[in-house]
DNA sequence: CCTTAAACGAGACGGTACGTCCTGTCTTCGT
DNA sequence: ACGAAGACAGGACGTACCGTCTCGTTTAAGG
C-alpha cells in the first residue's frame, strides 16, 4: 500500500507553490541560509505553514525546489556546450565561466545553502544528482564524446571520471575556500585533464 | 579597549573542556549532526551551558574542536606517507585507504557534520584549512617532492594542483554520493593524476 | 434582504444529521468534552466539515443538539412526576433519583460538557432553558400545584423559587464537587424546602 | 520519588509572575474568556511562553491564580460579615449585595471564565473550594453560628446546608441566566432560608 | 424521465494557537 | 571565586483545528 493518505496533487494551488518558492529564494538572498525558517517563508509568501508541510517533507526540500524552479526556467532542455572543434579552447571558455560564476557573491549564497542541505540529507542529494547535476553533466559529456570522435580525447576514457578531474578541484576550492578561482586556475585544470586523458 | 572581559585561559577547567569535546563526539555519532544542540552537549557533559558559551563562539566551533582533539591524538606531528620509491604504488595504497575510510559509516557522520558547518562559516573553514587540512597536505606534498627528485613527477608541477586532482574527485563523490568509492576508482584517479603530471 | 442564501431545510440529509449527533455523543463520552473538535466529529461521522457548518452555528450548538436528541427520545411530551398524594415521599423519591443520576459517571461527562458551553454562551443558555429545562420544570411544577391544592404547600408559594431551593443546592454541589450527593442529602433538601414553603 | 525535576521555586521571578497574572486579568476583561490564549498572555506580559508553562499546568490554572491574587489583595484574612444582632436584616444586606455583584458586567466576565474552567477540571475545582470559596464560607458560617447562639437559627442546623439553600439558587440563576437577580429575589431567598431553619 | 440545482464527501487553503525545544544571557547557590 | 544548575525572553518547530473555499458526486424536485 504505497502512498496511503498522500495529498491530492490535482487540488494543489499553483499560486501558493509559486509564492513559496519565490519567497524562499528571496529570503536566502536577503538574510542568508541559516535564517531561512519555514515560518519566515510562510509569512513572506502569505501562506499557512501547513501548506508548506503538506507538500514538502523538510526545509531542505523547499530550498531545493526553489532552485529547481530557477534552473528549469533557465536551462530548460536544449542545454548545450560550445563546440568549435577545438576541445581545449571550448573547455577553457566553459571552465573560466564556471570559476567566475562561483566567485559571484550573488550566486554563492544560495549554492552554499543548497550544499549545506545536501551534505546531511541523502534523499536530497539523490534529487540533486538527478534533477540538477545530471542534465548539466550530460551536456558536458556530449561535448566530450564529440571530442572523442574528433580524436582529441582518448576513445576509452571514462567520461564521468574526466568530468570529475575537471570540475571537482574547482568545486572543492570553492567549498573550502582553499584558494582563488582565477582564469589561470581554470586553464591549469583543463591542461591537466587533457594531459591525463589525451588519446 | 581590546578583549575587555575575556575569560582567563589559565583558570580554564581542563576537566570540563574534555567532557564537552567528548560529549560532542558521542552525540554526533549517536543522534546525528542535526540534533547536536548546545543544550544536549552541556547536559551530557554535566556542564553548565555558560561554560560552553564562555569558551566557544558557536556550535560549529565546538564541533570543530572535538575533531581537532581527535586528530591531534592520532596524527600528531610526525605524520608521513609511505615512501617505497614507487610513487604509483605508494599513492594507490594511500588513495585506497582514503576511499575505504570515506566509505566507513563510523567515519562518515562526524565528517559530514564538520563539512556542513564549514560550508557556511568562513572562519571555521579557515581553521579547518590551517589546523586539519594543512598538516595532512604537507605530508602528502613531502611525498610528492620526493617523487619529483626521483624523476617520477614533473619537476615544475604545482603540488597543490596535483593534490586537488588526486583528492577532490574522491571528496566530491563522497560528499554528493555520486558514485561508489572502490579500490578501482582510487587506482583510476592515481593513474589519471600521474598521466597529467608525469615528467 | 431576508434569508438570502439560507440552506434549504427540505433537502437536508437526515442520515448526515443523525451521524453527526451520534458521533458527537460518542466523542464526548470517549475523549471528553475538551477534545471534541468539529474536525473530529466530521471525521467520525463520515461527513464533510461544511455539512456541520451549514446547519449549526457553533460547536456548542452541535453539542446541545446531540443532547436534545437524546432527551426527546427519552422524555418526550408526557413527562410526569409520581403523585401518590404524599408530597414529601414523592419529592424524596425524585430527589434521590436525581442525586443518583448526577453521581453516575456515564451521565456526568456529557452534562458537564453542556454546562461548560452554556456558561459563556447566552444564546445556548436560552435554548437550554426553553428546550431542556422548561419541560422538566413544568412537570415538577405540576406536581407542586397538586400539592398546593391538597394543602401540603403554601398556596401563595412562588413555584420557581421552590424548585430553585430544592434543586439548585444539588446542582451547585455537583458542579463544584463541593460535597457528596447522598440520599440523606436529598432528603435534607426536601425537608428544608417543605419547612420553608409549608402552608 | 516525588517531584523529580520540578522547577526550583526559590529562583522564580516575582516580576514575571505578577506580569503574567496582571496580563491575564486584563485580557479576560478586554477580549473575553474564550480568546485568552497562553500566547496572548505571554505577549502582553512580555514573557516567554515557557515561563508560563514552567509554573502553571494549564490555562485554567493561570486564570485561577489571577483570581486568587485579587481575592488575597481584597479579602485577606480579616473577612467578616456584618453582625447587628438582626440575622434577617444582615443576611438581606449581604444577599442583596451579592445579587448586585452578580449583575455587574465588570464582575461577570471573569467569574464566568473561572466557572467554565472549573466545570471540567476537578483539580481546579478543588483549588477553588479551598482557596476561594472556603474563606468566604467560613465568614458566613461564623455569622450563622452567632445567630444560633442568639436563638435566631436552629441550633442543630447544618450550616453548609443553610449556605447552599441561601446561595445556590442565586448562583444557578446567574449561571443559567434563568431569571433576574433583584433585591426582591434576594429577600425572598433569605425569607425562605430563615423559615426552613428557624429554631 | 431527465434536467438541474442543492447538498454532500472530501480536503486544500490562510490562519491562530498549541506545547516543546533550543538559543544566548543572566542569576543563584554550593563547593 | 568558580562553575553547575537553571530561569529568563525570545523564536522556530511541527501539529491540530479553525472557518472558508473549491472540487467532483449524489440525490431529489419539478419541468
Amino acid at each position: 500500500m504505497p502512498n496511503s493518505r498522500r495529498p491530492d496533487e490535482t487540488r494543489r494551488s499553483e499560486r501558493s507553490r509559486q509564492a513559496i518558492l519565490t519567497a524562499t529564494r528571496e529570503l536566502i538572498s536577503e538574510v542568508g541560509y541559516g535564517k531561512v525558517s519555514i515560518e519566515a517563508i510562510a509569512a513572506r509568501a502569505g501562506v499557512g505553514k501547513q501548506t508548506i508541510y503538506r507538500w514538502w517533507p523538510s526545509r531542505g526540500a523547499v530550498i531545493f525546489d526553489s532552485f529547481l524552479e530557477l534552473s528549469l526556467d533557465a536551462g530548460g532542455e536544449g542545454m548545450a556546450l560550445p563546440d568549435t572543434g577545438d576541445l581545449e579552447a571550448d573547455l577553457k571558455l566553459v571552465m573560466r565561466a564556471t570559476a567566475a560564476e562561483f566567485a559571484d557573491p550573488e550566486f554563492e549564497r544560495p549554492v552554499r545553502a543548497l550544499n549545506a542541505e545536501i551534505v546531511n540529507d541523502p534523499g536530497l542529494a539523490a534529487q540533486y544528482r538527478e534533477k540538477l547535476a545530471r542534465p548539466v553533466d550530460e551536456a558536458k559529456k556530449a561535448r566530450l564524446r564529440s571530442a572523442q570522435r574528433a580524436g582529441q580525447l582518448a576513445a576509452d576514457a571514462d567520461l564521468d571520471l574526466v568530468l570529475e578531474v575537471l570540475y571537482a578541484p574547482l568545486f572543492q576550492r570553492w567549498l573550502h575556500r582553499s584558494g582563488p578561482l582565477t582564469a589561470e586556475y581554470a586553464d591549469a585544470l583543463v591542461d591537466a585533464a587533457l594531459r591525463a586523458f589525451r588519446p
